[in-house]
DNA sequence: AATGAATGAGGCTTCATTCAT
DNA sequence: AATGAATGAAGCCTCATTCAT
């Protein structure tokens, strides 16, 4: 953000990032073009410029912006439930939940993952995500709930369950978020007790 | 190919497929120009393209190669092992290792992945994947290993748990391929069976 | 001048052409921007439309401004001197004098000397900086105080000097400018004289 | 340089390099687009990129490959002169002749000095231009055909004669460079002496 | 008088691809 | 088989200028 704006500025620079959004989940960051973004909005092109520094800029902005949000779901699920292995389970279904809304940012999460130019902005979320994951995994561990393994393992084999469900199942194959959900907890609690 | 390749035209093709592989795992697709990839190999431009219609097709050409040797790797560790459980552990150790000494198809799949323009490509391959680790699937339900849930689920869910742990633990973390490889079974083992 | 300007805005345009001289001395005419003078002035880019037709016309009427003020400089210190050389004299004086406390301007005459857009306006100038040195030096001539030669030619010698001096020992050798004019002086009579 | 050039290649190249030249000396750096050259020597716009890697190289390689060719007719004009006035004498007919031959170059240079982005090329070419004439300079003041004064103010003050002069008489008046060399020698010399 | 917002032409540069040799 | 050279579309971004408020 470069300037203050006005109401009707915030309005213009909410409709760039959706559309962009949108654009960069379907056909990926550099087939879309600065172009393409300001003609689906239907304004000039320096409008663009005007509300963002760089085509690189608003991507990232897009994927803090999309963690960040991401993460509030989660807390709010998550609330102050004291065992920790439904805690993670809360965490599971509110992914599984959000990422059903906003399936642009999930895609675009994906596709920062494999571009050095974004790895920096994903390696942090993805941190923030292993770490949160971890810090039930350990108090689960802590009061016996599961057998005492790699806790940063156990996060990313959790996440990566989360993650292809919600692709294959939930987008792919189209089934509720809810069910989906049913599924990655079951499989998950199955992994991490044994 | 387009032509009869002499022993040292084949060669030459290696010699630029695998140096596109490395480039295009570096640094994505569309960053990486023909012009990288023959300056890297010290060869002129009309080289590539003796060898390769286009940028695309190379690139597709690395995708099918790598899923097909993947493949043969996964088939020769089965071997006809009889039990069913024991085919999946030994697909995915399979798996883990030939992923550590291919780290650039991995990143090249995880590239395309999110890629309209291979994403058929990629569909194909995963689903051969899915469809050899259902077989599986299906087989241990039958014969009472594992409770009887929706296959394609269990094994998108195995297919998450390899994928995220060969990144971040036998790339990112440099854990040993077979150490990460008995992780990964264990936690898929204690899903399936729970 | 497009309106009658009220006393604040007669100030406001003061602003503006000082912030943009300094600013094109330091870049250039092209490389400064209209955005650049508004943001260092302060202010939205409507004002400098309000008080200018284009920045084209700024520049030029900054030249036009400079050279007036410098050739009133010229006036004042020559008087009524009734010697044509101690005229001259006190005219290389007086510039080295002004253009010590308006660098700017004296860069945006030299921007402009290179400019076929603003090559209309600086010839003009040059005209009549040449033309005020001819009248002296052709009186020179006729009293007999220096030899009979092309008196055009002697008038740009010595604005080559002049312009020379001030640019190198004024400014960048950072030399008072009375010490630089004495020098100045020394070799263009020592010229004239020969 | 970016690579060895073919004979065709090197043609080419100076091809660009004169056209360039005109048009940056006909119209300023900022104003004369890699279009306008490109069209003028009517070839594709990918070929400026082959030869150049920008734009601003190309028109730094234009002065400092000018300054150089000047410097060298300096030199062959003053050979082995043991009077130093005579070598000063010989050093601005040679330069006069010299710009008489290759104005885009002298206007290259004009237009460079109040340039930040060729500043650091110019300075070198004028330091070296100075310390030429401050070498002969100090002999002259040795050996007691001059008086003793600064030596570098006496540089700058004929530099700027020459460079006067070479715009004023034999640009834009058309005379002859030679007559307008005596004219500039008479008016130093005079300038030196006294 | 002044501002934020918008326009759109145009500039520099890259790059997949082709071609003459 | 291979190279240097060329093409031209397309991309990102800047900027003078205008307009609604």
């Amino acid at each position: 953000m470069r300037h203050e704006l006005t109401p009707r500025g915030a309005e213009r620079r909410e409709q760039l990032m959706s559309t962009a959004a949108r654009l960069f989940a379907e056909r990926g960051y550099d087939p879309t073009s600065v172009g393409d973004v300001v003609e689906a909005v239907g304004v000039g092109k320096g409008v663009f410029y005007w509300y963002f520094t760089s085509k690189e800029e608003l991507f990232a902005e897009l994927l803090r912006a999309g963690h960040r949000d991401l993460r509030r779901g989660q807390e709010a699920a998550i609330g102050d439930e004291p065992d920790p292995l439904r805690r993670i389970e809360a965490g599971i279904v509110a992914s599984l939940a959000w990422f059903g809304e906003h399936r642009d940012v999930f895609t675009l999460l994906q596709i920062a993952r494999n571009d050095e130019r974004f790895a920096p902005v994903l390696r942090k979320a993805q941190e923030i995500a292993v770490a949160d994951t971890v810090r039930h995994l350990k108090d689960a561990i802590v009061e016996g709930q599961i057998p005492d393994r790699d806790p940063e393992m156990l996060a990313q084999a959790i996440l990566g369950v989360v993650e292809r469900l919600t692709l294959a199942l939930a987008f792919e194959r189209g089934e509720p978020a809810a069910r989906v959900a049913a599924d990655a907890v079951g499989f998950c609690l199955g992994g991490l007790r044994r």
